[in-house]
DNA sequence: TCCAACTACATGTATATGCATCCATTGCTG
DNA sequence: CAGCAATGGATGCATATACATGTAGTTGGA
């Protein structure tokens, strides 16, 4: 037994935000022995797919403020992940990964697709896909 | 043209992220009149519902660490909406809404209401109740 | 009964997040 | 071209979040 209180919400902000904060939990146990979060891996998955992008483009694919990801990538510089230099507008940084950061990237992904796969095996597939379809879709739809 | 960089992101923990990046921006900007934040109406609300509950009890229903409600509760007490005493178990904070709790909670409702309102009606009833009913879902997923 | 294990919450520390504001640079317009 | 508005990013500040650890209170045996 020990089941858990929880219920089903009826907010649509709070229903995602107590899901995020579960998932994020539990990526961040799978990551954890990388000693890596799961905001980290995604900045690199984001930059990896990406290439080289400005800050603030990066902001916008993944719908961070810009303020938030001056921090967090000054996290992830200290640690030698983060490559950039300012562009021919010199407001603008535009970053990439560094090759310690693809190295690191490379060694997380196999950590990432577990957690993935055993939770699309628990959810199924139709349940997977519909989630990653539904939630981008809100994404795409608040953001409009 | 502006049209956001955003794109389907295949991690499921990211997606879930951003769209409660992007959710809580939106019910935010909806409270902010209010003086209150969204994480803070989810608060209120699961009171409403819970009645009085025990710090852990609500952790549980929320999927909230304790250590973390012991902050925010901190701040929502300081406003003076959350009546708490301990119960039999010493150790054990018992929590409700209290009067000044519950007025601030009837005057957001209608602000939030209409959010939820106007999300829905973009989204349409099918998706509105596909995403509550599959974000809820994962939550108990992961959660067991 | 008494202590060891356990439980509930608090505190220290670190990251994640966004808004208001500031600074430097660029773009626009008269 | 001069000057002002707009833009990209940095910084100050506040909240949200969780883990490791500390502390007080409870409980289940020996």
């Amino acid at each position: 037994m020990n089941k858990p209180a929880m219920f089903a919400l009826s907010c649509m902000c709070a229903s995602f935000r107590r899901a995020s904060r579960v998932l994020t939990q539990h990526y961040d146990t799978a990551l954890r022995p990388l000693g890596l979060r799961a905001t980290q891996f995604t900045l690199l998955q984001a930059l990896s797919l990406a290439g080289e992008v400005s800050q603030r483009t990066l902001g916008e694919i993944l719908a961070i403020d810009s303020t938030t990801l001056t921090r967090t990538l000054a996290i992830m510089g200290r640690r030698g992940w983060i490559a950039s230099r300012s562009g021919k507008d010199r407001r603008e940084r535009w970053l990439s990964l560094s090759e310690i950061g693809r190295a690191e990237f490379k060694r997380a992904r196999p950590h990432w697709e577990k957690v993935q796969q055993g939770l699309r095996a628990r959810l199924g597939n139709k349940r997977w896909n519909e989630l990653l379809n539904l939630t981008n879709q809100v994404t795409a739809e608040v953001t409009a």
